[in-house]
RNA sequence: GUGGGUGUAGCUCAGCUGGUAGAGCAUCGGAUUGUGGCUCCGAGCGUCGCGGGUUCGAGCCCCGUCACUCACCCCA
């Protein structure tokens, strides 16, 4: 049999991308901190109910991407295409309207769709996520986008413009779509093959397809803008107008869908800039989700949140300068000294120091090629002749200087030598 | 699900109009037997994705298949 391989779609990350990967979430964990969200972790696995319900039946995430399974002829289960479900039905579960009248959580972690894999887009990737329930506000959206964005400069991500919508609440919707579809209909022969399908379909992604055909129609179709109630204009006006006072750069974007049914009013996304992303130029994706937490058996609450792609935000910021690696390095002279060498180590790492060692009984040369390789600042020679004087050599491998110092002394040389630099 | 591209050492790749495999990096060893980095020398490492075909002979040609990848679709 072959060796096995990782599931299609489905990545290891090695330290070097890992140190990355972590260093975001980091960044995501401090930024909410100052917002003052607070982290949630929720299940990988939910039932299926939970998605089809939440997500919306006749899209494309709950007709054929799912990871479906039936656990032992009893349950059906999914694992988790998306992180906003799952948050909600916590916050149902937990009744958590009764302890706070506004919650604030982020989450992060793998999400899983069965997708055909291309940049930017994984079988399973992972998502950084933030959720603001109870505030109906337009305030409330800005504030979470003000997050949003300050995290995504200080992850590294050059230019960042949010791209903004309104979708309305379900009446605007329902009479917008209509008006769509009785526009679209009759220049049907003028749409793409694709648009053809999605007429049928889902209509409002005929708004943002790529197929320049589609976008002439596009072009003179009637507006989601011109179909908002009172109410639902004075909440983009007044997003809007926060998002200046807070000087978020924000384009509003007419033709911007999403693919999730539950979203009402404020429709939100981030794009890459000159194709890093390839054609997955959507780095996060948010909006209102006022109708959701009540569907899913909770009080009418409103909610809104978004999801930043972990994955394409790799691709799109730059690495973090490397963390101070290893300071001191062990070496056993002889295969003689290998033990003493280890307790040497562990009393150094005691003291919290990065201690490497390399007890394989090689050479002194290889050892200390080890040393050089590994970064490290220090090199311990522990040899036969000092052990029975109780001293060691310390060599500082930057300046190749060494010298010899007593063991009990050790700590305090360490010391000195780490903050000399 | 649809279309294109690519599959040669651990990694990045070279391999002329077919003659039975190479470089750099990495790994390991050595250059007066207890001293790294630079340099030099050397070593190991390849079913040339897999299967079939054409041919005296295929990594190079043909067919199939699988994988990866890019684009479409969709989305983070």
């Amino acid at each position: 049999m072959s060796a096995p391989r990782a599931v299609k779609g489905m990545h290891d990350l090695l330290p070097d991308r890992t140190a990355h990967a972590a260093w975001l979430e980091a960044r995501f964990r401090e930024v909410a901190r100052r917002w003052s969200f607070d982290e949630i972790r929720t299940p990988v696995v939910e039932p299926t109910e939970l998605f089809v319900r939440s997500i919306g039946e006749s899209t494309d995430i709950v007709e054929k991407e799912m990871y479906s399974f039936v656990d032992k002829g009893q349950d059906a289960l999914t694992l988790r295409p998306e992180g906003t479900a799952g948050v909600v039905r916590a916050y149902v579960e937990h009744a958590v309207w009764t302890q706070e009248p506004v919650t604030r959580w982020i989450y992060m972690g793998p999400m899983f769709r069965r997708e055909r894999p291309a940049r930017g887009r994984y079988r399973q990737f992972h998502q950084l996520g933030a959720e603001l329930f109870g505030d109906p506000g337009p305030y409330a959206d800005a504030e979470l986008i003000d997050m949003l964005v300050t995290f995504l400069r200080e992850a590294g991500v050059a230019d960042v413009e949010v791209l903004l919508n309104s979708l309305g609440g379900p009446e605007a919707r329902r009479a917008y779509r209509h008006a769509l579809v009785e526009y679209l209909e009759p220049r049907r022969p003028a749409l793409s093959a694709d648009s053809q399908r999605r007429l049928a379909s889902n209509p409002l992604r005929v708004l943002d397809s790529k197929a320049p055909e589609d976008r002439e129609v596009v072009a003179h179709a009637p507006r989601i803008t011109d179909f908002l109630n009172a109410e639902d204009r004075a909440h983009l006006d007044g997003l809007r107008a926060a998002l200046d006072r807070l000087q978020v750069p924000h384009r509003l974007e007419p033709t911007l869908v999403r693919g999730l049914d539950y979203y009402d009013r404020t429709l939100f996304e981030v794009r890459g800039r000159g194709g890093e992303l390839g054609a997955q130029d959507a780095v996060c994706g948010g909006g209102r989700y006022d109708g959701l937490v009540e569907t899913m058996g909770g009080p009418p609450t409103p909610a809104v949140g978004f999801a930043i792609g972990l994955e394409r935000l790799m691709l799109l910021a730059p690495p973090p300068p490397p963390p101070p690696g290893t300071d001191v390095f062990v070496v056993a002279v002889g295969a003689a000294e290998r033990l003493e060498a280890a307790v040497i180590a562990r009393e150094l790492r005691a003291e919290g120091l990065s201690v490497e060692t390399d007890l394989r009984g090689g050479s002194l040369r290889s050892q200390l090629r080890r040393a050089d390789r590994v970064g490290a600042r220090l090199a311990l020679l522990v040899g036969s002749d000092e052990l029975a004087r109780g001293v060691v050599q310390l060599r500082d491998l930057r300046a190749g200087r060494q010298r010899e110092v007593g063991r009990d002394a050790l700590r305090a040389a360490i010391r000195a030598e780490r903050s000399a630099t």
